[in-house]
DNA sequence: TGACACCTACGAAGAGCTTCGTATATAGTT
DNA sequence: AACTATATACGAAGCTCTTCGTAGGTGTCA
């Protein structure tokens, strides 16, 4: 059994791609290029590139349809987001989870009802919490 | 008047420098290498030219005293969080603060006195809304 | 004065990221 | 069969990041 290095921490480009494969998932190339480019002109062969590399690195697996291929993501995306606000949480915020949240609500404030939904669940952490 | 660019999200290395100059106060060379090796060992004359870069690209000032400089950080630690975790939302959560919160609670879970404190956070936040 | 310890400056290597041009294969159409 | 459209594969350029070696300046001390 092999063992596997982890999957590594996407780049910024690659986040762009995961993004679009979240929202519209498994898809070809072809499909990634033009959501892609409302955005931001990126040409073809760039995002079969970065596709490819992403394969590789484990961040994407594929699958063959026909001549071409479908890519897919290897995590959802709460996981990749779980992994990447535990990145910036040990990186900036010492590991403190309470001061990563003031800054985030400090630096984009959220209207009442999405306080109120926070509300709720930090009720739901304190009930789980053993007492 | 010369218009100078933004200044660039810091790297992770220069995300290192940066939290010694926050913890440690306006340091020289030496200080900064002292504090980091122990760490992570790092040459002298690597985190020197990470502090000259770093003067370049306006993440820090220096200032001459005798024969060594002394560099200074030119944000605060907060206004860094602030911008750091601004950057995160808007690349991996759609801008939605209440998803990072939510994502970063669920991967470090905080105490019950840390709830407490962001639930003052959230009556303050709520107190300034416009009702 | 000469040896030493310390400082800054700078060039460059090696790795990774992003982009794109070109080569090649293949399905479909005339 | 030849042409066109579309697919993958791959190499390489240009850039950034990180690291370190080397060179050169200067203060200190025996």
């Amino acid at each position: 059994m092999a063992r596997e290095t982890p999957v590594p921490r996407p780049t910024d480009a690659e986040l762009q791609i995961l993004r679009v494969l979240w929202r519209a998932g498994p898809s070809t190339v072809r499909e990634v290029q033009a959501s892609l480019a409302q955005a931001r002109a990126t040409g073809y062969t760039t995002v079969l590139k970065l596709l490819q590399i992403m394969t590789e690195k484990g961040l994407v697996e594929r699958e063959d349809a026909g001549r071409a291929h479908i890519y897919r993501p290897r995590q959802t995306e709460e996981q990749a987001q779980g992994r990447l606000v535990t990145d910036l949480l040990d990186r900036v915020f010492g590991g403190s989870a309470q001061q990563l949240v003031l800054r985030a609500l400090a630096a984009r404030p959220a209207s009442s009802s999405e306080l109120a939904e926070i509300r709720r669940l930090l009720d739901d952490l304190e009930g789980e919490q053993t007492e």
